[in-house]
DNA sequence: TTGTAGGCGTTATCAG
DNA sequence: CTGATAACGCCTACAA
């Protein structure tokens, strides 16, 4: 195991002192030509690179940023997770990730791991426990020892910082506008519980829709499951009790699971019953009939921010100044397939 | 913002010196109980805690593993990484991902970002354009450095190092011989370009299947589909002009994709034609009708790397002793849905 | 019981 | 042009 090597090895051999190496190296003209060929030569030679570390601990930067999502194995959250590796690398970052799993003490455990030195700052949603908890000590403190943070997608108003989120109320509004458009009066939300925001948003939107076209609210046409485990049965039973001609899901597993159950009952989709998901993933993608989707590209929301982050750590800024922070919305658009039917001419 | 506070600021305000500091902290009795309470006392009211960067530059140990894989956005992949980071974060470990999208250059450049110190081994699924020009220079120089590396799933014989595999041969003959027992005898594989090492093992696993049972291989049976982008026609002609009864696929998208042209095409699945895909994912559990899969127990896989990782990392071992390498086998398992019948009795 | 000194690898400042 | 020194934050052998 060759171990690599340092200035202060590369100064031994050549017998020259640890700085004239260091300059040398970094092609500083305080150097003459000569021993400036000759130590990069021999640099070269002997494969050097500068420890990262060292650097590290030298400049108070690592280069590296934290990213703290509730869940990888998500295609959302995979999805913004690229766009946040792609930016990051560009700039020369790297990107270390940590799953909080839905729980607010791996949260705070991860971050506080990180928080020591390891990273120049965060990216995180927050997961559904913290929400829940509305707890976020955690996140106030890593403000205040001065390591930039960005929340996106699963943010809170009660922390000041950058964030990230798409446009969910009126996303939700548009897909029940063109839901009505094409002649659908009753319409059902599916969603979960709800303490998710994201999830409260699309509410909103979803009943504002509503109201504006003179529909009225119907509580049992709502199906709220649990956010983590399948519960058929509940499901069976809204899709047999309650009469509707159209479907908005918060997510695409709910929104295919319904379609699965509609047709079980020998609904035609779409022209009995139309569906729309929010995420645009696999699943609407490959579902027969393909599924209607809320596109919130996540890739355009990671590298936002990225860029978000990066521009904090890198040009220093007074985090005491709430005017500085801002908070990007990234347009969610609608992708139409077969399980909507088309719009009216015009719309 | 309140930087972080060190010992030194420690014992600066307390008047001591560093190093009792240091020990008072980790309660050396070298240090009176008096010092060491007052010490402690107010390193918890500052909230001390020490500088990971430091200390990696002292130890020579980041706690940091590297992950190179061709792509996050994969839900084989994000299993295995969710196998890895659960498995190193439980020992204490982080994990920093770079994404190397099937170039062998970002694969280069990422493990030469890494490997100067950020990280103390590494865990990687080898890129496809790697596995095509078959250099592995690059791995080959980290094992040199002495800094441990663990293959999964994307393999190559030529470095010597430990690995993590599926049975992808035996799982294909598996698969192939539960069409063969369900009556089917003409059966389609649909493959991709073969430069990638598992998709030529499970080419063999069912060419052999079909040796076995006497069924001669039938090259026209064959459908090799390009590896990234989608190729619509060059399925939809091999669907209508081969005749077969089942399709065995090396991953989900090109089964489903199968299924949907199957069925455009009139055929009932599976009494017509029976479909089994690997890569047990989302789309495999909610396609109608849903996939039959052989499931990678990919959250198993990066476990099983993590844990050969870190035993390597924290135990000394020697290198260029060939026979310490191992090379762990992941068993597939066939998960029977929808789309294949059920087998014969007895079997 | 406490403190000093040296080192991990690098860089910046200043002296020669 | 080159080198000595200090510093980043922490740890530890050794001295007092």
């Amino acid at each position: 195991m060759r171990k690599n090597i340092t200035l202060k090895d590369i100064a031994r051999e050549l017998e020259v002192s640890v700085s004239t190496v260091s300059k040398a190296l970094k092609n500083s003209n305080e150097i003459s030509r000569d021993t400036r060929e000759k130590i990069q030569a021999f640099a070269r030679l002997y494969n050097y690179k500068p420890n990262n570390i060292a650097i590290s601990l030298k400049n108070k930067r690592t280069k590296n940023i934290g990213v703290v999502i509730p869940d990888i194995v998500h295609h959302f959250f995979t999805t913004v997770f690229r766009g946040i590796e792609k930016y990051a690398n560009g700039k020369g970052y790297n990107v270390i990730v940590c799953v909080s799993d839905e729980s607010f003490d791996k949260e705070v455990i991860n971050m506080e791991m990180l928080a020591n030195g390891s990273i120049d700052g965060f990216i995180m949603a927050l997961s559904a426990e913290t929400q829940l908890r509305g707890d976020y000590a955690h996140l106030r403190q890593v403000a205040e020892q001065g390591i930039p943070l960005v929340l996106f997608d699963r943010v809170t108003e009660e922390v000041p910082c950058d964030k990230v989120v798409i446009n969910d109320e009126e996303a939700a509004m548009q897909a029940v506008e063109h839901l009505i458009r094409s002649g659908k009066r009753r319409i059902a939300l599916i969603t979960n519980e709800s303490y998710l925001h994201v999830s409260a948003m699309r509410e909103k939107g979803y009943r504002r829709a509503l109201k504006d076209h003179g529909i009225p609210f119907d509580d049992t046409l709502v199906l709220r499951l649990p956010y983590q485990f399948e519960e058929e049965e509940l499901s069976r039973q809204f899709f047999e009790t309650r009469k509707f001609d159209a479907v908005l899901s918060v997510n695409e597993i709910f929104a295919i699971r319904g379609m699965r159950l509609a047709r079980g009952q020998g609904y035609r989709i779409p022209e009995d019953i139309s569906f729309i998901g929010f995420t645009d993933g696999m699943l609407s993608r490959y579902s027969i009939p393909t599924l209607t989707s809320v596109a919130q590209h996540g890739e355009e929301m990671g590298a936002c921010a990225a860029r978000l982050l990066i521009g904090k750590v890198e040009h220093e800024y007074d985090e005491t100044d709430p005017g500085s922070y801002r908070t990007e919305v990234i347009r969610a658009s609608l992708i139409e397939r077969e399980s909507t039917l088309p719009g009216l001419p015009g719309s």
